[in-house]
DNA sequence: TGTACATCAGTGAACGCGCGTTCACTGATGTAC
DNA sequence: TGTACATCAGTGAACGCGCGTTCACTGATGTAC
């Protein structure tokens, strides 16, 4: 056998991650069910647990791949400009395709909550860092006077309000509008902040 | 009997309701069970079935009552002043006071899902209107050429973005701030938004 | 006001089922000699 | 290279239980005369 043990794990576990995630995708994370990736990987039933301590470990390293496509898609868009108001933008507008465009494994990142007693992995919250990161970059260019800490404070802010009018307007709660529209309305609102940023 | 039938029935819907928003108040709206609220309210378990569809019928009717608690809250703070930037910012402060004191029903409002193929009926969906209107008034003093349906869109995305700089806030997902820092965080960003929707 | 009957609000035991998780087993892989 | 044995990854039937919803029943309320 050309595989060693290890390595058959190893590639169970990818399997199984890429499984959940197009199940995700498709039908949402709470359609999720052990049966159904399990069967589409292949496998038994038990042996996504010879892998995963639960379900909920294998949905956390599934938001994780999904974060770092995030991260990809959004480091991708952000090197074409240059201006930190542009980048700005590029960021808001890649965040918003993104969002609709894998708009279940998106929600996913936010819908799921680790079952109480048992928070988070630490490793994982950490992944959550880089876009703070992303943010907080143009942001020092706007405002270099400002300390760390509030730059850092500044970008979650930054994104809760972007997050806030993409998720608005995606889940189609309150009256829905194109997306084209929503472009516009995201632009015009990151403009607003980060002029607003840089004059304050 | 001094009650008649239907005064009692209408007793029962009421006390349910009541009791249902105490639940999830307490304990999460992911954490309310049927039998909880019939036993809290002192009738069957099949008790709340002559009176709701099911349970997430109840659920709308609690979250019906929460969004005018949030109502009377808002319009309560917003008469104290009077320049429109003011009362947006009074408006972003209530909204946050609302959500840090009854946090469990404010997110009920959100993580409500109606169940697949039911979607939620058009009364409720309304009663979600007010949130807009209130944040156009001083909109529309600020930006008097503004046609209407733009300022509507104008304040779903004001309050989209409120919304996700509260919540993602609240929801301690990133790094958590004291509530006074993410006072002072929202009145800026608030000001911000108004100054620049003055003047762009 | 009183009696007989009909209605139906409210009861609560029982149903049902979805689904995550377990665990006794097995057969493939790895190790020892 | 070959044989005997040990390990353990992977199996899948069975468990278990939480909980929304139902439904045959009953007793209180309302109606007719």
């Amino acid at each position: 056998m050309a595989k060693k043990t290890q390595e058959k794990r190893e590639d169970l576990k990818l399997r199984l991650i890429e499984a959940a995630r197009n199940r995700i995708e498709a039908d949402g994370l709470s359609n999720l069910r052990a049966r159904d990736v399990t069967q589409d990987v292949g496998c038994a039933l038990g042996g996504l647990y010879t892998v995963f301590a639960d379900l909920d470990d294998l949905i956390i390293h599934v938001n994780s791949a999904t974060l770092k496509e995030l991260e990809r898609s959004l480091t991708l868009a952000e090197v074409k400009d240059r201006s930190p108001t542009d980048r700005l933008r590029n960021l808001g507008r890649g965040y918003l395709r993104f969002a609709a465009t894998k708009r279940n494994l998106w929600k996913a990142l936010f819908d799921h909550r680790p079952p109480e007693g048992r928070p988070t992995p630490e490793w994982h919250l950490q992944e959550h860092m880089f876009l703070m990161g992303v943010i907080a970059e143009p942001l020092a260019e706007l405002q270099p006077d400002m300390s760390e800490t509030a730059r850092a404070i500044r970008a979650r802010t930054l994104f809760g309000a972007v997050h806030g009018v993409v998720s608005i307007s995606l889940e189609g709660r309150f009256v829905g509008l194109p997306i084209e529209s929503l472009e516009q309305e995201l632009d015009d609102f990151i403009l607003t902040v980060a002029s607003g940023a840089a004059t304050r």
